[in-house]
RNA sequence: GGGGUCGUAGCUCAGUCGGUUAGAGUGCCGGCCUGUCACGCCGGAGGUCGCGAGUUCGAGUCUCGUCGGCCCCGCCA
């Protein structure tokens, strides 16, 4: 041992990462290396340490013959240790390379080392890439979790797509300006996040959702082209998807129309795929209007990686003596089916199955068709006349060895939607979605708004801002839920990976669009006062999209999960297992904010973690 | 708020019909080992079967409740 302790100074900063080393034939490079035992294999005289950063693996080799201390020494490392080597690159002998490892040709013979941390034993193998770990565990230790290779290629990803970003748009003009993480509550949209104000007693400050009205305001104010990778939060139920804080790529621009927002996002999401995944997806994108969508999927954001859609059945049933079918179509109802191919080998339980499953989905009743051979079986087969079998034939709902379920309803979109989701899971169950596909898609034309059965209201689609379509501009008076929005979806492989609008920019728009919402002029006056005074002082046309950096991430690193490609994300229910975020506080800082905590209910379960709340 | 699923050694899991002392692999600890690379060989320690009730002569196993992770519905302009 070493009479004294030696600590980390210059003389032990590496001079090569572990994965870029690399020797000369015939010559021995002085090196030091700095990182952590990943694996050690001591063999009793030679002891050999994969040294790893996140770079790479090296192969550090100890021998008693060489330095007889130091390899004393070397006995006591253990995994994820954190030591600096000093030594000299060696090509490996004859026949001892390892062609799996980057640099498996070469090795480094330990001259001395030093230990700069031990690490306890760990609660999972950080080198092991194969197993999978419990989320709990991986998330109480994130540290651990993202010092393996999967967390550090997808962070290592996001930074490339964050990079990637700031560059493209900076490359045509957008500047980046912050906005408030204290702001203003809005009563549209989600729950807010609310931050009592110590200095305005009983106010409080909500996180923004989105910098929606901030980079409108920034519009007005003549910046012309504006973009944020922006933290945005909702206090609204997780989702593999969904987290209370996530990161927003959001774009806003003057002076535009819808076309110039395609032209951008697609000549942006066209060289991130080159740059992070090497395809060339291809452009324009697809664009369907949401009725359409709706009627061929059943969904507003179409996987449209699976190849079956739903088909319109009423002309099949229009003569129909299947007495229910008969007063639904005679009461304006519709007939519609999801084809499912290969679906004719579904036994009995797997069709009753699929039926309960349409049930669970809201459908009140669902009918099997097979075509079998040629024939037609099920039980509504007997109800479909000749000319029925000639129209399903040639519609192509139908082929032989496939199935075609059926339900009616006297409410398309609701029919639709137990189709469509019917559609998204017996895709996944038989192997439907292509793999490897990206599809990417423009959903345009969404109604501005939909009617707020709870509030005896209408509510907007997307949010108040939106600007109506032109031609539909009487409809505001006329028949708001006819009216349709300059909205716009992307879509890519069912994912809405992001969406945005062109805005009002004209005050009595704006106004105008508020009372259809049943907001009093006061009521606006007092949300939006300042966007309404800004909208009177020379708008520009303005419109913008806002993409999810954390979907997109999660899809180019094939993460079926947002946590996966997020630092430090959280559980479902929102607690943070690492930090034990949210946690009671202290009675002084709640008696700072002016605020009083309601005893917890007797059946509410205490967070993980945490002692007992503090006393009202 | 609701539906589903999981919880057994540090980790990943097995555990049959309710029945003797709850197992395997790996990791950990000790010993041996000079060309390994998932090193090998030998030995050892390690368990509140998530928690709490109940049924039973007897519960890891059955029932109810509860806590937690994950997936989904509602919710998410």
């Amino acid at each position: 041992m070493a009479s004294e302790q030696r600590y980390f100074n210059r003389d032990w900063q590496r001079t090569v990462y572990c994965g870029d080393v690399a020797g000369r034939d015939g010559t021995e490079v002085p090196v030091v290396v700095n990182g952590w035992v990943r694996r050690r294999r001591d063999l009793g005289g030679l002891i050999f340490i994969d040294l790893w950063d996140h770079t790479g693996i090296v192969q550090v080799v100890f021998n008693p013959e060489l330095a007889g201390q130091v390899h004393e020494r070397a006995k006591e490392l253990r995994s994820e240790f954190v030591i600096a080597v000093r030594g000299r690159i060696r090509v490996r002998p004859e026949g001892t390379s390892n062609d799996s490892m980057r640099t498996g040709n070469w090795e480094i013979m330990a001259d001395d080392f030093i230990r700069l941390a031990p690490a306890a034993p760990l609660p999972f193998e950080v080198g092991d890439t194969t197993d999978r770990v419990d989320e709990n565990l991986r998330l109480h230790y994130r540290y651990l979790d993202l010092r393996r290779e999967r967390m550090q290629r997808n962070l290592r990803l996001r930074h490339k797509i964050s990079m990637h970003t700031r560059n493209y748009l900076s490359d045509r003009g957008f500047l980046e300006v912050e906005t408030p993480m204290l702001t203003l509550s809005t009563p549209e949209g989600a729950r807010d996040y609310l931050s009592p104000s110590r200095v305005n007693p009983g106010a409080f400050y909500a996180l923004p959702q989105s910098p929606q009205i901030f980079k409108q305001i920034l519009m007005i104010s003549g910046f012309d082209r504006y973009f944020q990778i922006v933290k945005c939060f909702r206090d609204e139920d997780l989702r593999a998807d969904r987290q209370p804080e996530f990161t927003q790529i959001d774009i806003e621009m003057s002076y535009l129309v819808e076309q110039d927002i395609f032209d951008l996002i697609e000549g942006y999401l066209h060289g991130l795929f080159r740059e992070t995944v090497g395809t060339e997806i291809p452009v324009p994108f697809r664009r369907m209007t949401y009725r359409e969508a709706m009627d061929r999927f059943g969904s507003d954001k179409p996987d449209l990686r699976i190849p079956t859609e739903i088909h319109d059945l009423a002309p099949v049933f229009v003569n129909t003596e299947f007495e229910p079918f008969k007063e639904m179509l005679a009461g304006g109802g519709f007939i519609r089916g999801l084809p499912l191919p290969g679906g004719a080998s579904l036994s009995r339980k797997g069709l009753s199955d699929v039926e309960e499953r349409a049930k669970r989905l809201g459908a009140r009743a669902l009918s099997p068709l097979q075509m079998k051979g040629g024939e037609l079986k099920g039980p509504l087969a007997k109800f479909i006349d000749e000319e029925g079998r000639s129209l399903l034939a040639r519609s192509g709902a139908i082929g032989d060895g496939d199935a075609l379920f059926v339900i009616a309803g006297m409410d398309w979109r609701e029919v639709s939607e137990i189709l469509g989701a019917l559609r998204l899971e017996l895709a996944r169950e038989h192997g439907l979605v292509a793999k490897g596909a990206w599809e990417f898609l423009w959903v345009t034309d969404f109604p501005l708004f939909e009617w707020d059965a709870e509030e005896g209201r209408w509510s907007s689609v997307h949010h108040p801002f939106t600007s109506p379509m032109t031609e539909d501009i009487a409809l505001l008076d006329s028949n708001p839920g006819e009216a349709r929005s300059r909205a716009y979806d992307c879509v890519l492989n069912g994912n809405e990976l992001g969406g945005g609008s062109i805005r009002i920019h004209d005050p009595e728009m704006q106004e105008k669009v508020f009372s259809c919402m049943a907001f009093s002029k006061e009521a606006a006056r007092g949300r939006f006062g300042f966007l309404l005074d800004a909208l009177s002082m020379g708008t520009p046309p303005h419109g913008g999209i806002a993409l999810g950096l954390d979907r997109l991430a999660m899809l180019l690193a094939g993460a079926s999960s947002i946590r996966d490609v997020m630092a430090f994300p959280k559980t479902q229910k929102a607690q943070c297992l690492m930090s034990g975020a949210p946690s009671a506080v202290s009675p002084e800082q709640l008696e700072e904010l002016h605020i009083q905590v309601l005893p917890p209910l007797p059946t509410a379960g205490e967070p993980k973690g945490r002692e007992e709340r503090p006393k009202t």
